[in-house]
DNA sequence: TCCTGCTATGCAACGAGTTGCATAGGCAAG
DNA sequence: CTTGCCTATGCAACTCGTTGCATAGCAGGA
């Protein structure tokens, strides 16, 4: 389970409370890992148990207290051996290429619908793709990046570029094989 | 979930047993939905319940008898019902990206075996390029393909093959940027 | 001969992850 | 002024998915 390695990365790069961590996970950690808030505080609660991460109490005008959390020695050396350990083979799950192979067996009614939801589908991917150019012009213009944590940040989102660039290029290719499919032949 | 409609999409492709729907999602379409045999058996009796699918008792020599699935016409009206309905985000879990920048707050020899795990990963991912590339010599030789689910099967399959090469160009990113923090400033 | 591995199905227990709900004050729009 | 949204944390119940184990006959290698 890597939940608590995650958490444990974003509270190194910055200390934060669990409601923040949740949405910083909604954000930029959440796309390459995804998890609810109601995960973050059940895993926060656990780490803590174990010494992994400490939290500190923060009074707020206006608004309800929060525990900021910090990394702990144990949880740095927790993430020391992890980073040791050999990464696990992704579990993939997509969706969309089980309901592209079930079109085969669709009325061109039903295949007609699927394209209308690819095209949804790939605007949302082309609305990612944009936003992550954007953050890669503000947090890391110059090519030369400063020092380690910004270049090993700006590789994951460059990954994260070529991934949403590979993306829209398959659904185009996918789009054209299925409106192929209902095309009268000539 | 869709473990169910990806099942009755393997179905329809190809009656199967439990187990021989197991290999299945290891090989092919494991690719893209993995299930272990556990699942498979549990959800199968769900759907049997739901009239989805009809099973066959099938004896054979010499071994056990298997019971072989095929989708029934409630299965194949969920599946086109499916087909309708938005597709969902995927929910990433990215392991690597994470250790990667967990990378930032590791001593130079953390950093040298997660290069080591990265290379191992990336032949890892070579390999199944060459697998992708050699089915695809195999089941789809001909550049326009013959039928709806053929052309369907190749256009999924051409997405494996793409993600792969993204990840394989972006994985020599990685490494080259991971050397670069522990060489010595010229 | 024994050990390993393959086909074939399944139970039981556990851990991971989601969903719904609750609290509670403040702020902004209609 | 009321409805909805934001910050902030958390419980309870549920589903999903994994792991370990069991059965059982047969085939092949050490």
């Amino acid at each position: 389970m890597a939940l608590e390695h995650a958490i444990l990365v974003a509270l190194l790069e910055q200390p934060a409370s669990g409601y923040e961590l949740a949405r910083r996970f909604d954000r930029s950690i959440g796309r390459f890992w995804t998890a609810t808030h109601q995960q973050i505080y059940r895993v926060l609660k656990r780490m803590e148990a174990d010494g992994w991460v400490t939290a500190e109490q923060v009074g707020q005008e206006g608004r309800p207290d929060k525990r900021r959390w910090s990394a702990a020695p144990p949880g740095r050396a927790a993430l020391a051996e992890w980073l040791h350990a050999p990464v696990q083979p992704e579990a993939v799950r997509h969706e969309l290429a089980v309901k592209i192979r079930g079109a085969a067996f669709a009325d061109p009614a039903g295949r007609a619908a699927l394209v209308a939801e690819v095209e949804r589908y790939r605007a949302d991917h082309e609305a990612v793709l944009a936003r992550y150019l954007a953050g890669e012009r503000r947090d890391f213009p110059d090519p030369a990046d400063p020092d380690a944590r910004a270049a090993l940040q700006h590789v994951v989102l460059r990954g994260g570029i070529a991934y949403e660039r590979m993306v829209l290029a398959w659904l185009d290719d996918v789009l054209a094989t299925l409106r192929d499919l209902d095309r009268p032949t000539p």
